[in-house]
DNA sequence: AATTCACGCAACCGCCCAGGC
DNA sequence: TGCCTGGGCGGTTGCGTGAAT
């Protein structure tokens, strides 16, 4: 008998979609506390959810860094590797993807990969039946092949280790040794809490275009004035790769709210001018416009850093015609 | 134009695990 | 040592949306 479920005891909780203000309430809630505590969470906002659904919202949504939108070709592949190897073990593959949620590439996996694999599979067994296809889906092998040859080769996969956040975790004798979970990094230990001390980072509301927008600029200001601090302070190298998915996500934000709301750059401008302070406020325009430019400095490395994360992930994925 | 169907995704549910007492 | 609690994870559900009929 399993425990009850945590809002079971709870009178009046709420379920279902999650409004723009309640994403606000918890966004704010975090940046003044960091996250974690997720039981004191409703009880000290006033939030009618449970502990719990205040954890997903976070880890899924809200939290900074997420990349949402397709999966490329190298992502793809990276899952598709990752779950014959370590199989349904999202969280663990989601630590190689720093700025994919667990949630969203399991969804991925349920709604398209999974399909695709089991096409290749059909292929495979039937390769009389089907023509050979110059796509990713030709370079990859199915799951079956792909965990054939890890558990096959000691140098491939090394099932004796682990870490701390994954109870599996790649070798790989050419490149993959680089290629470790990014998740529980230093880096981003690190930064998420520095971070916290700067972002609003809220859900536009598809109601309000020029309050999303405002609300858009003003919590990618401040996660501008963030990375700003970091480029500061340490290398840019390890600033970039730090900021990186925080920056793409904020990237994607913005370019959703500009293109949802078709508000004008100095709408932009004037909405962070507002939510920033103001003395500093010109630098940062600057750094937010090349940055959308993508021409800020660091952003090459920052693309570079992630960048050769996939290529690492692509070298391994199609370096060998028989993986990807 | 109305209805049905399929799909994608956010959110929930139930279980497990680790840490504190 | 065993219980309790919070946090985390994987599986599943349900709703919204767009395509097809």
């Amino acid at each position: 008998m399993g425990r009850p479920p945590c809002c079971d005891n709870g009178v009046g909780v709420k379920k279902g979609p999650w409004t723009p203000e309640e994403d606000i309430i918890l966004v704010s809630y975090i940046q003044q506390h960091g996250p974690g505590n997720w039981r004191s969470v409703p009880e000290n906002t006033g939030l009618m959810r449970c502990s719990k659904s205040c954890r997903l919202r976070w880890t899924n949504y809200l939290r900074p860094g997420i990349k949402r939108g397709n999966f490329t070709p190298h992502e793809e592949g990276i899952i598709i590797h990752l779950q014959a190897l370590l199989g349904n073990k999202w969280a663990a593959i989601a630590s190689y993807l720093p700025q994919r949620t667990d949630n969203d590439i399991k969804n991925y996996w349920n709604t398209h990969l999974k399909k695709k694999v089991k096409r290749l599979q059909q292929q495979q067994s039937h390769p009389d039946h089907h023509h050979h296809h110059h796509s990713f889906q030709t370079t990859t092998s199915s799951s079956n092949a792909a965990a054939a040859v890890a558990t096959s080769s000691p140098n491939y996969y090394n099932p004796s280790s682990s870490n701390s956040n994954s109870s599996n975790h790649l070798h790989n004798s050419h490149n993959l040794e680089s290629m470790q979970p990014m998740a529980p990094s230093n880096e981003s230990t690190t930064t998420i809490p520095k971070l916290f001390q700067f972002q609003t980072w809220m859900k536009p509301s598809p109601a309000t275009s020029s309050s999303s927008a405002a609300a858009a600029a003003g919590s990618c200001y401040k996660q501008a004035m963030a990375m700003q601090e970091l480029q500061e302070e340490q290398e840019p190298a390890s600033a970039a790769a730090m900021v990186s998915s925080s920056i793409n996500g904020c990237k994607d934000h913005m370019c959703t709210v500009i293109s949802d709301d078709k508000s004008s750059s100095s709408e932009m401008m004037a909405a962070a001018a507002m939510a920033g302070h103001g003395e500093t406020a010109t630098t940062t325009f600057s750094l937010l416009e090349n940055w959308l430019l993508d021409d800020m400095p660091g952003q090459a490395a920052m693309s570079a850093a992630m960048d050769g994360f996939l290529e690492i992930s692509a070298g391994y994925c199609c370096a060998d015609p028989i993986m990807f």
